[in-house]
DNA sequence: ATGCTAGTTGATACTGTGTCTCATATGGAA
DNA sequence: TTCCATATGAGACACAGTATCAACTAGCAT
């Protein structure tokens, strides 16, 4: 269960854009390669920083246009930070959640299994007919919490 | 079960504020009755407009210093909307979670109970300790689905 | 009641995020 | 290679949230 290298990854995202009928610009690629060079969670401003410290900035505009463009095609999900910073991580395009470790910013993809049936109850109680839910996990990995600090 | 009138609430809200040892300040009064007098969701910029409406404005540094020392103090949350902005709403001090209308705001508070064993599941299988977490339920109420529209 | 003082306020300035516009550049099809 | 729909990015903008600091006030001591 080797995680895909970032390489691969990339592939991924060009090949996705294709897919959909998107162009395959310099800046989306550059966006892409640089997207899936990181380990966790990112915000817009810091793939700004790593495309300027790669040698090839792209426009903050077109940061903000690649990452809304990867996350309607399911490659990247935003994510609300607990100090309330947006950021994002790549994922898988099916509909899961993620536990986010609050140290090293690594991220995992958690099934939505679990909730369906607390959704349903729920919907039950309260009347409500529930459209969409965002469910966020938020502690240390196992090599964090291994290392011991905080 | 009648809900709390919003007399009450502002009530609940200066009696909190002197036991944690709050000063009572004319501003925090003006916030806490402009809190317990919305329905559902708002944010900072909208209780400034209250503020404004009802003729006594706020400073915007005032608003957001009441509204944290509000939801330091567990009587209103923040909630990032699906559309990406901060919102607070009142609430119980215990921890739970929101079922947000996302047409008229209103939202129901949710136990976090049906949660605990997912959680623990979670935790086993990635190693992560979880500290913290955040689960918010979007969709119409049962009025606003009613009423048919959207 | 009066004064005192630590805590609070709010005008202002500032930072940072995200959007918009539009002249220029370019991907990809023909 | 030519062409044009689409994408880019500089710069201006709108807005959220924070920092500063002189003036004010709640609550306590007298
Ligand atoms: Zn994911
Ligand atoms: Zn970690
Ligand atoms: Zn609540
Ligand atoms: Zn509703």
């Amino acid at each position: 269960m080797t995680a895909p290298s970032a390489d691969v990854r990339t592939d991924a995202f060009v090949a996705a854009l294709a897919r959909a009928g998107q162009r395959v610009t310099l800046p989306r690629q550059a966006a892409a390669r640089l997207v899936a060079a990181r380990i966790g969670h990112f915000t817009a401003a810091q793939l700004m920083e790593d495309a300027e410290a790669a040698g090839e900035p792209i426009g903050r505009a077109t940061v903000f246009r690649a990452l809304d463009l990867f996350a309607s095609l399911g490659l990247v999900e935003r994510v609300d930070l607990p100090d309330g910073n947006h950021a994002f991580v790549v994922c898988r395009a099916v509909h899961h959640h993620h536990a986010i470790c609050t140290r090293c910013g690594r991220s995992v993809d958690i099934s939505d299994a679990s909730l369906g049936e607390a959704l349903a109850a729920v919907e039950r109680q309260t009347g409500f007919r529930m459209t969409a839910h965002r469910l966020e996990l938020f502690g240390l990995c196992a090599e964090c919490a291994a290392s011991g600090v905080r």
